[in-house]
DNA sequence: CTTAAATCTTGGAGTCATTGCAAAATTTCA
DNA sequence: TGAAATTTTGCAATGACTCCAAGATTTAAG
């Protein structure tokens, strides 16, 4: 069915919205904004702001959003013959090589990164958004293990997976906010993950190996 | 020196609203109460309730600040021949075994762990007090170790060594609210313990190995 | 014991995020 | 085209938190 006017309208006036957000953050900081500034800014009222997004860090984080079932996909499309922990290693390895801007290797992100790290609003909103990750991994490996409810492994793999993918984004966040390039920061991320596979036993690289068909 | 009677005053005081408040959040939660009322039911004024807490939040989990040096505490303490991990894993042993309240294991955790459980700024107050335990325990490391400043390994062996911490905390808290009793949570939770052990690797387990003698 | 300096407590005003409500504007659809 | 559904907005209110200056208390010197 085609999108009505209204549908569209209002996809554009969030978008707007968060990108007037977005740009007056990057140029101020969070707390230096006042929603207030955001609504004149992007012409709107304050409630209508509130309309779209539950709170004023959504207006920052809208698009990190996506990155929430990341590990939980990733180990969804792990290969056959692969285990959930192997599958992130190689999509982190894969992304890191790629320097992809996923991952936050590009320019710009540095100061993406200040606003949050200044911020602990953000930086709250963002550790919430990791337990999302987390949460989304555990059940995955639950549903592709086929674990009963009270088995403690799965929980146990998730931390473990997670570990592994919270460190490789925090490194590049410090990085990257330390003046670093994508290039650089990539390489040295990936000689660190390097490093992370080997401190990972082998029960955990060995966890929900897919059946070779 | 002998303290003055303005020192006793303060810490009274302050010990005073800390006990108030935490009684009035258990009693309705952290939400549905107002700094205001506390400050009430403290005799005090709201300007003086902000004398001694820089937040709200802190109202509640002032007590839990002594936790912030756990794991580096440990770490320091271990024995000799023993690595950072095992005494990490030793000392969380013996606490379990002994059913220790430092771990929540009493009653009353229940409905502490509730009131943080629905407040979602509780629940990054805690994540920020566990970073600092990371923080702290990835320098103990570093100290221990003599790593350089550039060496990734204490920060990676910190997250492994957090990652146990972390996860006996969080179950803990969550058998607790599902009403189990401390006696049960110790006993699954050393089981969970011994599980997790034997998911780090031989390098995490060996590293910082304390010279015997 | 008296008093000035240092320190605490308090009241009051103000900022800002967030919510609730009802009126006004806009869009949809019969 | 007109009523129904949906969105936007203005307004008022709550509550955390900050700033400031005045008042009360404690300390310490004389």
């Amino acid at each position: 069915m085609a999108e009505g006017l209204r549908e569209r309208k209002k996809r554009q006036t969030r978008q707007y919205i968060s990108d007037v957000a977005t740009g007056l953050f990057l140029e101020r900081g969070f707390d230096a904004v006042t929603v207030a500034e955001v609504a004149d800014a992007a012409n709107v009222s304050v409630n209508t702001v509130y309309n779209y997004f539950p709170a004023k860090e959504d207006l920052f984080l809208d698009r990190s959003k996506g990155v929430v079932d990341r590990l939980a996909r990733w180990v969804r499309g792990r290969e056959k013959g692969e285990s959930a922990a192997a599958a992130v290693v190689r999509e982190l390895r894969e992304e890191l090589e790629a320097v992809s801007p996923r991952l936050g290797l590009m320019d710009g992100y540095a100061r993406f990164m200040r606003v949050i790290h200044d911020a602990p609003a953000l930086r709250s909103r963002l550790w919430a958004i990791s337990q999302e990750v987390v949460d989304k991994l555990e059940e995955a490996l639950r549903e592709e293990t086929g674990a009963p409810a009270d088995d403690p492994l799965p929980g146990l793999m998730a931390g473990q997976i997670n570990w592994v993918h919270q460190t490789v984004m925090s490194v590049i966040g410090r990085e990257m906010m330390a003046g670093r390039n994508p290039g650089e920061v990539s390489r040295e991320v990936l000689v660190l993950l390097d490093d992370m596979e080997e401190l990972l036993s082998e029960k955990v690289l060995n966890y929900a190996v897919r059946a070779a068909e």
